[in-house]
DNA sequence: GTCCAGGGCCTAC
DNA sequence: GTAGGCCATGGA
């Protein structure tokens, strides 16, 4: 099954070219583009971090120090804006009670006791969790996303029941552990199914079409 | 007007 | 443990 993901992210590299996530200036803004972008779309979580970057709120202690219904308010595009107000804060205020407010110290933690850390944080689920991990920290943590199960799902790559800790695996078990492989997988699969490829059945340009239809396998199977 | 986007939490069963 | 409701914008 890797010599097929290998094949497959071939394609989808040699399509689209290299999509060079996460699309932030800092640390500090992947992580609030990961919490923004829950259920909406790029585009509107754009919005919401321009607005706070405008307003002098992309900071830690800036996000801790504005009251919630305030921060809610420059938020508003990116939908669930008052959950997602009390998420931010409630990252910031981790990050300052556990690691004194510095980023590099948080990741200085090992993968898997970070990625516990960060799911205990109300608001970080498991995509969220991971996108952190791999994007913002620079760790190999594969990201599964509504994409992703889509992708699986349509090229027929894997059988049976695909919640996202299976899909994740297949991946982590299918894959050699390299960061670029990790960061641009995740990227160009969100990519070709969003802007290029949204339709079932599979329109004619599609890059991975060619490779899709001979191979399925069982979970587990390598 | 309708649909759906790079989820996660909470509650009822 | 899990299905289903809730959150509640903006662009196509």
């Amino acid at each position: 099954m890797e010599e097929v993901l290998l094949e497959i992210f071939d394609k989808l590299l040699k399509s689209y070219g290299p999509r060079k996530w996460w699309p932030a200036r800092t640390r500090f803004e992947v992580i609030v583009g990961a919490i923004l972008v829950q259920n909406v779309s790029w585009k509107n979580a754009k919005k919401a971090i321009d607005n706070l970057k405008h307003h002098g709120l992309l900071s830690p202690e800036a996000i801790i120090s504005v009251k919630e219904k305030t921060l809610a308010t420059y938020i508003i595009s990116s939908r669930f804006y008052n959950q997602k107000a009390r998420k931010l804060k409630a990252f910031c205020k981790y990050l300052e009670k556990e690691y004194c407010g510095s980023i590099s110290k948080m990741f200085a933690n090992d993968t898997d006791d970070l990625r516990k850390e960060l799911l205990s944080i109300n608001g970080i689920g498991k995509e969220t969790a991971d996108s952190i991990l791999l994007y913002a920290g620079r760790k190999l943590s594969f990201v599964s996303d509504s994409y992703t199960k889509r992708f699986i799902e349509r090229y027929n790559l894997l059988k049976g029941e695909l919640n996202y800790d299976i899909i994740r695996s297949f991946f982590t078990n299918n894959l050699p552990e390299d960061l670029y492989l990790y960061n641009e997988y995740h990227a160009l699969i969100v990519h070709h199914c969003y802007s290029t490829c949204k339709s079932i059945p599979l329109c004619n340009e599609c890059p991975v079409k060619s490779i899709s239809s001979k191979n399925m396998c069982a979970f587990g199977s390598k």
